[in-house]
DNA sequence: GAGAATATGAACAGGATACTCACATTCATT
DNA sequence: AATGAATGTGAGTATCCTGTTCATATTCTC
């Protein structure tokens, strides 16, 4: 749905041009997605992961440079779709019962796929040579829609940027952890998760 | 503190009899925690754990007889220590937020010497060879403590192993977001957990 | 059909790894 | 002081993998 626009020139030694090409790097970029979700940063070799495409090593050297371009490309296309989930949610005001179920909903289906990829992009995946700045700038416009949200359903100014973090850092540890049980699906899952945003915004604090 | 018990005869090659060599074991697990913590999985390797301790590979093949042995050694006493922090958290019965008070600090010591240990050990160190009982073991019993707090803060009886396992999922996840940003110590950030615990467990739940 | 775009995969060079072993040192015991 | 056991050493081995290239083959566009 969001695949449809076409990437700004990531860092790639050349520009597929033919629809056949185009396909190919699709498919390098699908398959690294699912290699790293699956192996892990440690089991993540370029080798496998033109197996893993259906395509030869070579092809894979054709648009990527080298093992890093290839990572960033991957880590660009998920954020990207993290991040439009995020917008979304929170996008109009609406009650917060329903904030907290379209967040749930749109999070567990971006990682439903690839289901630990995220935290393998956040931890072990390195970030270095120049993806500095995006990697930041990612972190930084998602903690920024965190923040709004949090603004919006806490009166209380303080600590915003604090619950914020909180907020978003429990929310993956509930869904990478139900990834790694294969429990994403599971709907008390969900309601619960739920749950623990409602009441945390809720806040009923009592005293501090 | 709880150091004082002595293993009982982990898979070693040979047991250590004097100080010395108990020293020497003790530095080769300590330092296997460090370099796990801060390289992870991927940069685990055992000639780097015999440096980080100080003694040389053959010492380190002397009481292990292999990789795997010394990572089960390592998993086995970070979840020991874990374990006694949820058991002393959740012992007598005491108001819910002196509990999660107490468990976010016990939490939290818990990981601020190796930070990202817990995650590194649940996530990418493999856990074959014989493990297999041990570790399913450790997390039935790290789940049942949650789940008696969870079941006596909350009186509904329905979901209860649900609740726990979000909440432990959120609490590590939160741990471990902060440990990577060395914000572990952050008194705004220890508050907001606390917060966030008690407001999940008092549920004001509304309608499902 | 010409020339460009695209795809192939065997081969290479380099590095890292887990682990051994023959030997040196230190301990406990008499 | 002496002896054997416990402990420590680290250069070396054998193996496996990795990222990457390149000469060649196939397929597309026009």
């Amino acid at each position: 749905m969001s695949t449809r626009i076409a990437k700004p020139a990531a860092r790639m030694r050349k520009q597929p041009r033919q629809a056949r090409s185009i396909a190919t790097v699709e498919a390098i970029i699908e398959a690294g997605a699912h290699v790293l979700s699956e192996l892990g940063w440690a089991g993540f070799s370029t080798n496998k992961v033109a197996e893993a495409a259906g395509v030869s090593i070579g092809s894979l050297y054709q648009y990527f440079p080298d093992k890093l371009a290839l990572v960033e490309a991957i880590r660009r296309r998920h954020f990207d779709h993290v991040l439009s989930v995020i917008r979304e949610a929170s996008a109009e005001e609406k009650p917060l019962r329903q904030f907290a179920r379209e967040l749930v909903r749109g999070m567990i289906g971006a990682h439903s796929i690839h289901p630990t990829l995220h935290q393998v992009l956040l931890d072990e995946a390195p970030g270095d040579r120049g993806s500095r700045a995006a990697h930041a700038s990612f972190q930084a416009r998602y903690l920024e829609h965190y923040t709004a949200a949090v603004a919006q359903y806490r009166k209380r100014r303080k600590d915003t940027e604090t619950m914020a973090r909180v907020l978003s850092s429990a929310i993956e540890g509930v869904i990478h952890n139900a990834a790694r049980r294969n429990m994403l699906e599971a709907p008390e899952l969900q309601k619960q998760l739920v749950e623990l945003i409602s009441a945390y915004l809720s806040g009923q604090g009592v005293r501090a």
